[in-house]
DNA sequence: AAGAGCTCCAACCGCCGCCCG
DNA sequence: CCGGGCGGCGGTTGGAGCTCT
């Protein structure tokens, strides 16, 4: 007896997601919270797999979510995670507030890689790529530094069966693991200073809670605490077709 | 102007690990 | 202890929009 599908395929809708069928989806989460996602599409009269619902709650309608381009400080911190992390995007996303994984995983793969790629070095192993003819990637600097610092037995995609124990069992330990790094090897000064004091407010301060909208929840029937003053406002945005609203601007 | 090629990203798929009965 | 259910994760894909020729 196989495992039950996620949802039954028949009648279940797929593909891009409509502002009304997101409508009903937020008035239900920001009503009733997130639980059982698989009964959400029932509930809330959605014809999508909770699977789907969740999905596209994390990464696109969470009104903590950040939108736009990474910019150059939260480029630079995806790099120095995924030096130590790999390819565990939910992890690096976890350290970078209103960005969710599959944005990152994204951007990686448009972005960051061809970035690196472009400056001679390995997206991968994160070594020199000039380097790795000779050398091993363990015994590249960039590895060397990053082993130094952080007892990680592995990195990089490769890394992550050897290094999951190192990294994974504590998320403490990892943070630290990563403040460590930049303490240690205070190379970066723009992750230090994003781990730093300063760099704490500069999180918190990150315009992920948008603008208070005092007057335009009522179209969702929603009541006016402040997180859901924020989604109505996203919904607002998105339903008067300017979701992208100034987004750029608040994140610059 | 048009269409071929490229880029980007939202969404899907399948696997994995955790939790609970 | 075991098996099923569920949520979460990472890899992949499809298509819309953009750029180039």
């Amino acid at each position: 007896m196989g495992r039950q599908p996620c949802c039954d395929k028949l009648g279940v809708k797929k593909g891009p997601w409509t502002a009304e069928e997101d409508k009903k989806l937020v008035n239900f989460i920001l009503t009733h919270g997130q639980c059982c996602w698989r009964a959400v599409p029932k509930l809330a009269g959605l014809r999508r797999c909770g699977k789907s619902c969740r999905l596209r709650w994390t990464n696109y309608l969470r009104p903590d979510l950040k939108r736009g381009l990474l910019n150059e400080a939260e480029e630079q911190l995806v790099i120095d995670l995924h030096a130590s992390l790999g390819n565990r995007w939910s992890k690096i996303a976890a350290r970078l507030p209103g960005r969710t994984d599959n944005e990152i995983k994204n951007h990686w793969n448009t972005h960051i890689k061809k970035k690196l790629i472009k400056m001679g070095i390995d997206p991968i192993t994160h070594a020199p790529l000039q380097k790795q003819v000779t050398t091993t990637p363990q015994e590249t600097p960039c590895e060397a530094n990053i082993q130094q610092s952080v007892n990680i037995p592995e990195h990089g995609v490769s890394g992550n069966e050897n290094g999951s124990s190192a990294t994974e069992n504590s998320s403490s330990n990892e943070a630290q693991s990563l403040i460590e790094v930049n303490a240690n090897g205070d190379d970066d000064p723009l992750v230090n200073y994003i781990l730093s004091d300063t760099g704490d407010t500069f999180l918190q301060d990150w315009s992920w809670n948008f603008p208070a909208v005092e007057d335009n929840y009522s179209d969702l029937g929603l009541s006016s605490t402040s997180s859901e003053d924020s989604s109505a406002w996203f919904m607002d945005c998105k339903d008067f077709g300017v979701e992208d609203f100034e987004l750029g601007y608040c994140i610059n």
